[in-house]
DNA sequence: GCCAACGTTGGC
DNA sequence: GCCAACGTTGGC
């Protein structure tokens, strides 16, 4: 069992978005990026939790969690880029905003670099924060 | 296979 | 809207 973090700029889909799906379940789809594929087709598993991250937005921070309910599968209609199936779980009380996280010293290491589309990192020992 | 140009992301 | 970072493309 895994932790990751996904972006998602909340004017395209937010975590309301997900609270509020059927099912609280959708599906994570989109990703063009070749490192993050291979994670959404190797390594992000059933089960494993996610940090769910509004990007391009203010402020931008974590916002929730969320669980993979479904491993990776190829997108419709697509032979390279996959997507997972991901539920609600839960939403914060307030925004862990970016500037809190650069600032906390467990936190920091993991979301300073700056990555593309919906990047998603492994943090373990970040999970006493879900 | 190198590397410069280009495009995209995302914080500010 | 600007611009730095970084991934991708394409000419050689």
């Amino acid at each position: 069992m895994s932790y990751w973090l996904f972006k998602s700029e909340p004017n395209v889909f937010s975590i309301d978005d997900l609270m509020h799906a059927k099912q609280q379940t959708s599906c994570w789809d989109g990703v063009r990026n070749y490192q993050v594929r291979n994670m959404l087709r190797d390594q992000i598993k059933k089960g494993d939790l996610a940090f769910f991250y509004h990007s391009s937005c203010s402020p931008p921070g974590i916002v929730g969690v969320m669980r993979i309910v479904k491993d990776g599968y190829l997108e419709p209609q697509q032979s390279t880029w996959y997507s997972v199936d991901v539920q609600f779980v839960q939403k914060f009380p307030r925004l862990l905003s970016l500037d809190e996280i650069k600032k906390h010293i467990t936190l920091k290491k993991m979301l300073v670099a700056r990555k593309g589309n919906r990047f998603s990192i492994t943090p373990v020992t970040q999970e006493e924060w879900g």
